[in-house]
DNA sequence: ACCTGAACACCGTTCAAGT
DNA sequence: ACCTGAACACCGTTCAAGT
């Protein structure tokens, strides 16, 4: 809506800077949500900003910096709440299961994410530093917290990618007869899915879909449960050891 | 090497075939491991394999398709040796450090495994057999070892691009003053890495990287053996329970 | 059936020229 | 400083023509 329909400007310096980062920001995301990330091109950005593609390198030196931008806004909508305010588990919980519904929808991020320094991304190291504050208040050593940072998130970038997967993905086909105990398992899993629909029972998924059930919540649901308990008890060691 | 210096072929059919889905998955192995997944084109497996871009057409669909080609042939490298000869976690603990280090170097591919059926692609059924009847022989029910795959499938991937990371992907730069718990917290964990370079003690990386424990092998480390723990636990309920 | 060669509809990025 | 417009060096894919 910003440059629907504009009298058409000539090259030079106009009055006014018309792009800015947020301005860039607000537009790649209408783009994605759109066409999805296909969509997103720097033709396509250019062209909902009305100006001309070039114009979009005075304020980013590549697509990939356009990438950052949008990841960045969206680590502003990850729920670190819970962190300082309820028990470590359940904050965890609640930061995993916002963190995998916010990013399922931007897989192609997640290459981004997982290579570029955070020095340019405000918004995420803000995250860090709460979940950060959360570790510490749970009694976790310094040293350790950001290997257990970064395993949590390797499992919530790998769910998020399982999240856009489709519900056949594991059908055998003709493969079936060779491979008799795995067909066998995935029947009996999506016979389970199906049967059960809105089994909203112990480990609940704290402010993210509510019913509906998937195949994919339910795996996160076991993993994230599995990994916050084995975390939980590499913290107080049964017997001491040489540190590691 | 196949085709370096040959006679030109005029159009036609040629006397025998020169493309098979073999050639074109080797051809590929072989760019992507010379110039990584950029160098990966259409054009360059064409030229690497002596034929013209469209002849690739008639033996595969799509790039998509070459690149589960890859994929399902990186699958037989997957160490699954451990089901049937080890203790459970044994045999996931080398199954999933195997798994990892084999796509640590091809990221790009995850976007596929994740999204594509595996109907196509045989080598992968057979490392999911042999996964799954691990799994049933240690006792786990039927209709949850799918879900407890994907668990640890998602962990897997996730962790292999933060092997690609870069050392300093932390480094707070500027923001650090605004974030001290986090830029601390940083800090310590790399003073450890760089204090104990060969602590191989409790928790193996077997067949894998002897040596050289890098971040992010603490990290997979500490979640593996979390979720090792956690899903064992999960498997013998200290109560009774209404099934879920 | 399986190849060549030309063409199509795109990409991201650079750069001189303009104000 | 910040825009336009043209150009560059690519992509993946299609298709008629050939044998």
């Amino acid at each position: 809506m910003v440059a629907a329909q504009q009298a058409k400007r000539r090259a030079g310096r106009p009055p006014s800077a018309v792009l800015g980062p947020a301005h860039i920001t607000k537009a790649a995301l209408k783009l994605i949500e759109q066409d999805g990330y296909k969509g997103l091109t720097m033709s396509a950005l250019a062209r909902r900003l009305g100006v001309a593609p070039s114009a979009l390198y005075n304020h980013v030196a590549s697509k990939a910096d356009v990438l950052l931008l949008v990841e960045d806004h969206l680590m502003a909508g990850v729920d670190v709440s819970g962190f300082g305010a309820e028990p470590w588990d359940e904050a965890v919980r609640r930061w995993a299961w916002s963190y995998r519904n916010v990013f399922a929808r931007h897989t192609p991020l997640i290459n981004v994410i997982a290579v570029l320094p955070v020095t340019n991304a405000p918004q995420t190291v803000t995250m860090y530093e709460a979940v950060t504050a959360g570790f510490l208040d749970a009694g976790w050593p310094q040293e350790r917290i950001i290997d257990a940072i970064v395993a949590l998130e390797s499992f919530i970038f790998g769910s998020a990618f399982d999240v856009t997967a489709p519900e056949d993905i594991f059908d055998t086909g003709t493969l079936a007869a060779d491979n008799p105990l795995f067909s066998a398992a995935v029947r009996s899993r999506s016979i389970r899915n199906s049967a059960s629909p809105g089994s909203g029972s112990a480990a609940g998924s704290s402010s993210s879909s509510s019913s509906s059930s998937s195949s994919s919540d339910s795996a996160f649901r076991l993993g994230l449960e599995a990994l916050i308990s084995g975390l939980r008890a590499s913290l107080d060691p049964v017997e001491a050891k040489p540190a590691v």
